[in-house]
DNA sequence: CTTGAACCTCTAGTTGCTAGAGAGATTACC
DNA sequence: GGTAATCTCTCTAGCAACTAGAGGTTCAAG
């Protein structure tokens, strides 16, 4: 049996965000000892694992909780968590998109400016002033 | 003179925001009508309008009120805005380049996944329970 | 002068944690 | 077995940047 310090030392999850998870349903109620700390056995050790990782690939709260019911449930189809992935997965490309245009107007109009004149002058804050300034929309 | 209805039509900035931003003072203290509401003059449209847009390029909050300093204060020279607007898109670029790694390592996970396995088998569920499966460290 | 839209303030909720206070439990060492 | 150091407990409050709703007032049009 683990500690919570154990826990969050094994999986890299901080100790207030283990207590957190539980909190909000993600990880089930720990087992306590008798001075009423919480102990974690493997299977807690595999869930908060499972959790870390999908929170690295930035899939939300909610849609592990989704991917836990399915992992639980053993003889519904792989249909659910691949739909879940899949949207995920749109949802970063569509960010990546995104960022690539704001990255391209930034770098326009940082580029725009000599960093050596009056503030008066400067052509980032011109151009943050003015919209129409900006090369496309957004 | 605009009410803040009005404002918030000109400036795509709702309503509650516009009162939000005035409450942590980023927007100045509105002037008041006889019976207490808002009235914004040109001035008022220009400044929502450069925070506005400031925000569609992503910078944050703390970001805007140093570049409206900056602006406020024309003796000063346009370095430090300069300087705001290079680390926000350096920073812009890392998040770019973090997403892309996870967008490469779902792909590889959905795609290993034919969608039609029961949930036991899942390659999606077996990847996310299992570090170890990934191709690079995240 | 009335009606209905727009406005007011205030509180609380969102997401995913993090920080701190003050008290109790456990463990290591002598 | 004692005691000191380190965990751990619960609880509340805070972060960013808003959004939603309640309950009440003001404005503008007809």
């Amino acid at each position: 049996m683990y500690s919570i310090g154990e826990l969050s030392r094994r999986t890299e999850v901080k100790v207030p965000t283990i207590r957190y998870y539980e909190d909000i349903g993600l990880m089930p109620p720990a087992e306590r000892s008798s001075g009423n700390q919480r102990r974690y056995d493997r299977a807690g050790l595999e869930r908060l694992s499972f959790i870390r990782h999908a929170r690295d690939l930035g899939f939300s709260i909610e849609a592990i909780s989704s991917l836990i019911v399915l992992e639980e449930t053993p003889d519904r189809s792989c249909l659910d968590a691949t739909r879940i992935a899949e949207r995920h997965l749109a949802e970063i490309r569509d960010k990546i998109r995104r960022l690539t245009a704001l990255e391209a107007e930034l770098q326009r109009i940082t580029g725009a400016c000599e960093g050596d004149s009056a503030a008066q002058d400067c052509d980032i804050l011109a151009a943050l002033a003015d919209h129409d300034l900006c090369a496309d929309a957004h």
